[in-house]
RNA sequence: GGGUCGUUAACUCAGCUGGUAGAGUAUCUGACUUUUAAUCAGAGAGUCGCGCGUUCGAGCCGCGCACGACCCA
C-alpha cells in the first residue's frame, strides 16, 4: 500500500527512536502561557546581546519553521497563530538529555518552549530555551522555504499545508473572518436580528438555479439544499420580525469557475417599511466602512485595477447604463421590436418566450457589466427578469430593484419586495411555465409562501450580497477558491 | 462544451535535434555554542500525471485519458 519515499521513512524511524528513548511524540500536557505576539513588545527595551533584566520565564508553543543547527547549539524559527519568534537552544542550558532529544526534532514539529528572553548580537529577539516539550511529531516534510507552495491545486487540496507555509493565505482567511464579523456588527447596530432558516427545503425557491437533491429517510421525502433563503426570511417579515438577516451557505448544482463554487456564502437581509433606495444607502455605507476598517483605505487595487469605494457611488437605471455606457440610441430602448432586433444583431440568442426585458438584460450583461469598475448601482430592472421584485408604481414594466457592480462583477442584488400574493402567484406560475423542459429548476410552486403572503407581509426591501465575491474584492483574490477554505475540486484520482 | 498552456525528487524548477535524469531547498552522515536563505565536506533520494502508438531507442514525437490554470461559450 504505502509508497514510502525515503524522507517519510527517515522521519518515521526518527520518531520511533525518540519514542524508544521515552519521549512522548504527542504529549498533551504543555499549556503555553504566552503567545508570540505578547512577547514581541517585551523585547523593545532590550539592547543587542542583552538578556531581559528580570529573570522572567515565558512559555510558547508552535511549529518549527526553520532550523539552524550547530554542534552544541541551535536556532529555530517558531511560529504560532500570532507570529514567529526565534528560539535558541544551547546544550549547557538545556542539559544533555534534552539536547539529545532535540537533535531528533524536525522542521514541521510542533513544540513547547519555556525560556528567557534575550537579544542576539544583531538584535533579534529570541527565547533561550530552558525546557522543551515535543507536542506533535511531524512525519511529512514541509514545502521549500524560499518559494513555499506555489502549485494552486495543492494549495486548494491541502489547505492545511497552504496555511502553514503561505502567510498571504492566512491573511486572506483572517480578513474573511473580520469582514463577516464587521457585517454582523453593522447590521446589529441597525437593529437587524440574525436568524437561521432551513438549509434543506421541500421546495427550493428564491432564485433560479439547479438545486442539489437529497432524501429524508424517516419522512421518505425529497428535500433540496437551498439555493437561497429568501422565501423563509420573508415569512419572518410576515411573522413580525421587521429586520432580519442571515449569513449562510447556498448550494447550486452548477458549474465551477473562478467565480462559482457549488456552495457559497450569502448574506441576505430584509427590512420592513423600507424601499430599495434605503438599501442603496445602507449598502454603500456598510461596504465602504468595512473596506476602510479592513484595508485602512477606500482606494483599493483589484488584480491591478484601481477601485475607489468612497461614497457616494454611481447610480444608473438600466436604460441609462445602456445609453451612457454601451452607447445605445435612446430611441431603440423605447421600441421593444428594435431592442429585440439589436440583441439578435449582437449575437444574443433569446428563447421563444423572451421579451424586450430579457433582451435588455442580456445586452446589459454583454455590453455594460464588465465596464462598471467603480461601484455602480444599476436600477429599474425589467419586471420580466425580476420574479420576486415589486413593480414600479409609475412604470410597471420595471421593478424597484438594483444590482451593485464592482470591478465588472455583480456583488449585490436588492429590491423592494413584492408583497401582493395575487401578483406573486401569477409570477410563480409564469416562472414554472417558463422553466421549459428543465425540471431540475423549480419543481413546484411554493404554495405555503403564497399562504404566508395572504396573511399580509409588510412593505419591505431585501438584499443579497455574495460574501465570497466581497471577500475576493477586499482581499484582491483572483479566484473564489482563494477565499473558500476548502473549495470543491474534482477527485484527485 | 471548445481552445491554449501546464503536470519531471517532499517543495521550487531546468532538461538541447529523440541517445543511461539535473540543480537549489528539504533529508541523511561528519565538523561547528549568537545563526538569520548559517557555513564547510560528503551521501541518498525519480512510476518524468496515466495509457497506447511511432522508433533500434521516448521526459522529449503522435493519439487518447485524468487533473489543474487561463481564455471563450
Amino acid at each position: 500500500m504505502s509508497q514510502d519515499n525515503q524522507t517519510l521513512k527517515q522521519r518515521r524511524e526518527k520518531a520511533e527512536s525518540l519514542e524508544a528513548a521515552g519521549t512522548n511524540l504527542y504529549s498533551n500536557n504543555f499549556k503555553p502561557a504566552n503567545t508570540v505576539q505578547e512577547l514581541l513588545p517585551k523585547g523593545e527595551f532590550l539592547e543587542a546581546q542583552e538578556t531581559e533584566p528580570r529573570t522572567n520565564s515565558y512559555s510558547v508553543a508552535g511549529r518549527i519553521m526553520a532550523m539552524r543547527k550547530f554542534g552544541k547549539a541551535a536556532f529555530c524559527q517558531l511560529s504560532d497563530q500570532t507570529g514567529h519568534i526565534q528560539i535558541y537552544l544551547k546544550k549547557d542550558k538545556l542539559g544533555d538529555q534534552a539536547f539529545e532529544a532535540f537533535k531528533k526534532w524536525d522542521i514541521g514539529d510542533i513544540v513547547g518552549i519555556i525560556g528567557t528572553l534575550f537579544k542576539t548580537k544583531v538584535g533579534e529577539l529570541s527565547i533561550a530555551a530552558t525546557e522543551t516539550t515535543l507536542i506533535s511529531k511531524s512525519l511529512r516534510p514541509l514545502p521549500e522555504k524560499w518559494h513555499g507552495l506555489t502549485d494552486v491545486e495543492t494549495r486548494y487540496r491541502q489547505r492545511y499545508v497552504d496555511l502553514i507555509v503561505t502567510p498571504e493565505s492566512r491573511e486572506t482567511f483572517k480578513k474573511r473572518v473580520e469582514i463577516i464579523k464587521l457585517i454582523r456588527e453593522y447590521l446589529s447596530s441597525k437593529d437587524f436580528m440574525e436568524v437561521e432558516t432551513p438549509m434543506m427545503q421541500p421546495v427550493p425557491g428564491g432564485a433560479t438555479a439547479k438545486p442539489f437533491k437529497t432524501h429524508h429517510n424517516a419522512l421518505d421525502m425529497e428535500l433540496y439544499l437551498r439555493i437561497a433563503p429568501e422565501l423563509y426570511l420573508k415569512r419572518l417579515l410576515v411573522g413580525g420580525f421587521e429586520r432580519v438577516f442571515e449569513i449562510n451557505r447556498n448550494f447550486r448544482n452548477e458549474g465551477l469557475s473562478t467565480r462559482h463554487n457549488p456552495e457559497f456564502t450569502m448574506l441576505e437581509f430584509y427590512q420592513a417599511y423600507a424601499t430599495y433606495e434605503d438599501l442603496i444607502d445602507l449598502t454603500e455605507e456598510m461596504i465602504s466602512s468595512i473596506c476602510q476598517k479592513v484595508n485602512g483605505t477606500m482606494n483599493i487595487s483589484y488584480q491591478g485595477t484601481e477601485v475607489n469605494l468612497s461614497p457616494p457611488w454611481k447610480r444608473l437605471s438600466m436604460d441609462q447604463a445602456l445609453i451612457e455606457v454601451a452607447g445605445i440610441d435612446e430611441a431603440i430602448l423605447h421600441d421593444d421590436q428594435k431592442v429585440m432586433a439589436l440583441a439578435k444583431e449582437k449575437g444574443i440568442q433569446l428563447d421563444k418566450l423572451a421579451g424586450s426585458g430579457k433582451a435588455k438584460t442580456e445586452l446589459f450583461e454583454l455590453l455594460v457589466e464588465e465596464k462598471l469598475i467603480d461601484p455602480t448601482f444599476i436600477t429599474s430592472y425589467p419586471t420580466e427578469v425580476s420574479p420576486l421584485a415589486r413593480r414600479n408604481d409609475e412604470d410597471p414594466t420595471v421593478t424597484d430593484r438594483f444590482e451593485l457592480f464592482i470591478t465588472g462583477r455583480e456583488l449585490a442584488n436588492a429590491f423592494s419586495e413584492l408583497n401582493d400574493p395575487r401578483d406573486q402567484l401569477q409570477r410563480f406560475e409564469k416562472q414554472i411555465a417558463d422553466r421549459g423542459d428543465d425540471e431540475e429548476i423549480h419543481p413546484e410552486l411554493d404554495s405555503d409562501y403564497i399562504r404566508a403572503l395572504e396573511y399580509g407581509m409588510p412593505s419591505a426591501a431585501g438584499e443579497g450580497i455574495g460574501i465570497d465575491r466581497l471577500v475576493m474584492l477586499l482581499t484582491d483574490a483572483p479566484s473564489i477558491r482563494d477565499v473558500i477554505l476548502f473549495p470543491h475540486l474534482k477527485p484527485e484520482n
